[in-house]
DNA sequence: ATTGAGACCTGTCGGC
DNA sequence: TGCCGACAGGTCTCAA
């Protein structure tokens, strides 16, 4: 489920129980994820401090005494959960639940359960010198909620794109984080229908029109809302268009309805009548 | 280089 | 109740 917002949710949870450890214990329950976790892996994590922990993109990265970084990813399904210490949360003879990968025992006693169904995470130990060139990482746009990305910065990656632009936005390397709920939602907000060739946002008549500056005001502002009703435990987390299709749009003065379309293979739901 | 389609996995939900 | 297809918040690779 993890986008951006949900992505820094987890890293400000995870961040207590990490920062200032030591990875005392690491059990794999598998050789891989979506990729092998790589030789030696529970060899060069046990023994480390954790130096801090940060996020780019939908990236977790775990900075470590030993000069590697911890890079992992919440793919679709992942979650991490924190017990204070072994067998937590009631009997302590719980069957292993399906789908505990990861078993990360730090030096507080917490124990730190990374679970994924679908196995579309990633977990993996990069040196220090690899960083550089780690291909997942290399290349990944703009952190939207920085200062570096704005209209122009937005104008920019989409300049000669013929793709649609909610497609564009699900592109990592025109700005990172953005995933399939936000991209639907950032553009209801800019009243910017999804089918509007990306480059269209970039030409002098959208320079007029504001449109680039509105859509990156609007990812900005629906992912730093979503972060916080996450740390307000808000829990009915209102879509404005995702999964709202045939419902009435919730724009002061439309009267569209929600419909749902395909785009690149994924669902996209806007409004016809608000979004231009 | 860019773009769309298919692949990778498992779980859930709605329809028959 | 059971089976079956459609679908799920993400990449990654491959062919056009």
């Amino acid at each position: 489920m993890p986008e951006l917002p949900e992505v820094e949710t987890v890293r400000r949870e995870l961040e207590p129980a990490m920062v200032g450890e030591q990875f005392v214990e690491v059990a794999l329950r598998r050789a891989n994820l979506r990729r092998p976790f790589g030789r030696g892996f529970a060899r060069r994590l046990v023994g480390t401090h954790v130096l801090a922990l940060t996020r780019r993109g939908k990236f977790l990265l775990a900075e470590l005494s030993s000069r590697d970084t911890l890079v992992m990813h919440l793919g679709m399904s992942g979650a991490f959960r924190i017990d204070r210490r072994p067998g937590d949360a009631g009997d302590g003879n719980r069957a292993r639940l399906a789908h505990d990968h990861v078993v990360l025992t730090m030096s507080s006693g917490a124990v730190i359960t990374y679970n994924d169904p679908r196995r579309f995470g990633s977990m993996e130990l990069v040196r220090e010198r690899e960083m550089p060139t780690y291909a997942p990482l290399r290349g990944l746009g703009p952190e939207p909620l920085s200062p570096n990305f704005n209209g122009a910065a937005l104008a920019r990656a989409c300049a000669g794109k013929t793709t649609p632009i909610k497609a564009a936005l699900l592109d990592q390397h025109v700005v990172a984080g953005v995933g399939n709920i936000y991209a639907s939602e950032a553009l209801h907000r800019a009243g910017i229908s999804p089918r509007r060739r990306a480059a269209s946002i970039a030409t002098a008549a959208a320079g007029a029109r504001g449109e680039a500056p509105r859509l990156a005001a609007a990812i900005r502002s629906v992912l730093t809302q979503a972060i916080t009703r996450h740390a307000a435990a808000y829990r009915s987390s209102r879509f404005r268009v995702y999964d709202r299709d045939g419902a009435r749009c919730v724009r002061s003065g439309c009267d569209g309805t929600i419909i749902r379309i395909t785009q690149a293979g994924r669902s996209t739901f806007y409004c016809p009548s608000c979004q231009k």
